[in-house]
RNA sequence: CGGGGUGUGGCGCAGUUGGCAGCGCGCAGCGUUUGGGACGCUGAAGUCGGAGGUUCAAGUCCUCUCACCCCGACCA
């Protein structure tokens, strides 16, 4: 492909929206163009490199025993409907509905459990047939409530997404791993440096789930690690041995007065005790408004997403003063103690010790004693707490330590949900029916392209994997006016081309400068020069992106060169 | 949904007490230049996000509105 012919323009100032590296860098060097918020076009440069990925995920899938397929990106609302998806709370708004001229009601597909149970319901009718995986590469659309970070958190996106089915547990038990290493293989030959971690579900459903981080400071996900065993973890699904309070005999609970403290650090200092002897209370609201009553440990904080699976994956929001003083609390010293009109779910911690310190829903005053079982209750009692940096590890005691991450990929077991709700069976070899037992794995590609950029860059532009360069060779010709040079250049450019080389020439009328720094931005992994010095002996300079040298390879020996290059990558 | 910020040629920005809408880059033409974002001359390109208002006069002041960006979706 030619520069003086390429679809795309360089852009020498940074796009004043874009904050991260990568969607400034996707941006300058014409991958990619903003349509609307969280929705982009691929350049030309862009759209090679997502097709290289495509390539090694098709590859990969197909290594495990994958068949490409491919469903519609438009789906009428029964089959959300038949899963309970389409009015469940999670998604909720982020699947984007319309309806056609016929008024029946339609989605835009964020994912396909729905599309694929159904296929299978079809396709599958006999324990003979599993088991089977199939996959798709395709455009999905989710209505973010709030897009970010150029390619990093879009509403339209591709994706490739696989879902197996299986006889029994035992096969999908055996299968996932598969899947896992293969997902570990993808991120590798993208030269990209994932960690798998233990991952909530969300609104997937399912029994277990990794995702695949890549490890970023602007990353949206809190990982939390454990040096010592190696434990990784989401924030959002980490767990982790919260200790105990002290424990004792139960005392009486007693009034007393409190002015001012309204937090728990206040208490604590003013009472003379640690905070992991209080109990704290939190509040968020439902849709409806309704106020979930939160009581947890002083000392701890809560995980919102694991008090919203235990609600049933609802959605939720802190509670406001208004919504707070509707349900009569009193900010400051909300109680337990009392409560018999609204949900109250505690955390495990709350009865990890006696006699604690907690609200007395009266101003100026907590109780002293406060014990779960004798003097509050909750409906529901479950883990709801986050884990932080310096929390111990809840498998070998060690000291977990936090990183922000993005996640690429997220593989999943899905059960029968899906299958049951669809009423996808086979029978089995005793010739009853029995719900197929699935899997689904899923990956970003232009979140993974962005993440390869966040990783792989200089202050000159990126740095491009061998892999999933756009092109291997960036053949820049310095002719200027002298016609010796540009046939020169012409001629390498056919002799490249016929080697089987992906090559980008830049052929434009533009000076050295222009040339070499759209090169560097652009990333592209070996750069050849062609000059009239480089032709007065009979060489060229040839130069790797990641490389600060630059070397004269005499003709014959050019592609020798570029091979070597091509072939020793250093990611 | 809440808080903060920004809207002025394709991109990045300036625009004072209200008084002819500007600069840099890019783009087109001509000339010089030619190994790390050249120089000169000429030129094209903007309903100043939108609506309403104040005024002799609004990019600028007032009201409303829309869009986009960032932060928070948080322990009382």
């Amino acid at each position: 492909m030619r520069a003086s012919s390429l679809f795309a323009r360089t852009l020498r100032e940074i796009p004043s929206d874009a904050e991260m590296v990568s969607h400034q860098l996707s941006m300058r060097a014409g991958l990619i163009r903003r349509l609307a918020v969280g929705i982009y076009s691929y350049l030309p440069m862009g759209l090679r490199v997502i097709n290289k990925i495509e390539q090694i995920l098709r590859e990969e899938m197909d290594a495990v025993d994958g068949q490409e397929i491919q469903m519609p990106v438009v789906n009428p609302a029964e089959v959300w409907r038949a899963t309970g998806r389409y009015d469940a709370p999670a998604p909720g708004p982020a699947l984007l509905r319309f309806t056609d001229r016929g008024n029946h009601e339609m989605v835009l597909a964020m994912t396909h459990e729905e599309v694929v149970t159904d296929l299978a319901r079809q396709e599958i009718s006999s324990y003979k047939q599993l088991p089977a995986m199939v996959y798709q590469i395709q455009t999905k659309f989710r209505d973010e409530p709030r897009s970010r970070g150029g390619l990093v958190r879009v509403r339209e996106f591709l994706m490739k997404d696989g879902y197996s089915f299986h006889a029994d547990w035992e096969s999908l038990d055996a299968y996932y791993p598969r899947v896992y290493d293969a997902y570990k293989n993808i991120f590798r030959r993208c030269g990209l440096d994932a960690v798998a971690v233990e991952a909530d579900s969300g609104m997937m459903g399912g029994s277990g789930s990794h995702e695949f981080i890549s490890i970023n400071d602007s990353g949206e996900d809190t990982l939390v690690f454990c040096p010592t065993c190696r434990y990784a973890a989401n924030a959002e699904a980490a767990i982790f041995d919260k200790g105990t309070a002290q424990d004792g005999e139960l005392l009486d609970m007693e009034l007393v007065a409190t002015p001012n403290q309204t937090t728990i650090e206040q208490v604590a200092a003013f009472l003379g005790i640690e905070t992991r002897q209080t109990l704290k209370a939190v509040f968020y609201s439902r849709l409806s408004g309704e106020v979930v009553f939160v009581i947890i440990r002083g000392d701890l904080a809560v995980n919102e997403q694991k008090l919203s699976n235990v609600l049933g994956g609802e959605e939720l929001h802190a509670s406001t003063a208004e919504e707070l003083a509707a349900a009569g609390l009193v900010a400051g010293y909300a109680s337990p103690v009392g409560i018999s009109d609204l949900l109250v779910v505690a955390d495990d911690s709350a009865m990890s010790g006696t006699n604690f310190v907690g609200g007395a829903n009266k101003p100026g005053y907590h109780y002293l004693n406060v014990n779960y079982g004798r003097d509050f209750e909750a409906k529901i009692v479950a883990d709801i707490a986050l884990a932080r940096e310096g929390d111990h590890c809840a498998h070998c005691g060690g000291t977990l330590t936090e990183a922000r991450g993005i996640e690429v990929g997220h593989v999943f077991k899905l059960g029968t949900k899906y299958s049951e709700a669809v009423g996808a069976n086979f029978l089995d070899a005793d010739g009853v029916a029995q719900p197929l037992i699935m899997g689904c794995y899923g990956i970003g590609l232009g979140r993974l392209l962005a993440c390869v950029i966040e990783e792989h860059h200089d202050d000159q532009g990126i740095i491009w994997p061998v892999s999933i360069a756009p092109f291997q060779v960036h053949l820049v010709s310095l002719a200027g006016n002298n016609q010796e040079v540009a046939s020169a250049a012409e001629a390498l450019y056919a002799r490249l081309l016929a080697a089987g080389y992906e090559v980008f020439f830049d052929d434009r009328d533009e000076r050295a400068g222009v040339k070499f720094n759209d090169a560097d931005l652009i990333g592209i992994p070996v750069r050849v020069t062609v000059s009239k010095r480089m032709m007065d002996e009979s060489a060229f300079e040839v130069k790797a992106r990641w490389a600060d040298d630059r070397t004269t390879v005499p003709s014959d020996q050019l592609e020798a060169q570029i091979d070597a290059i091509l072939e020793n990558p250093p990611f």
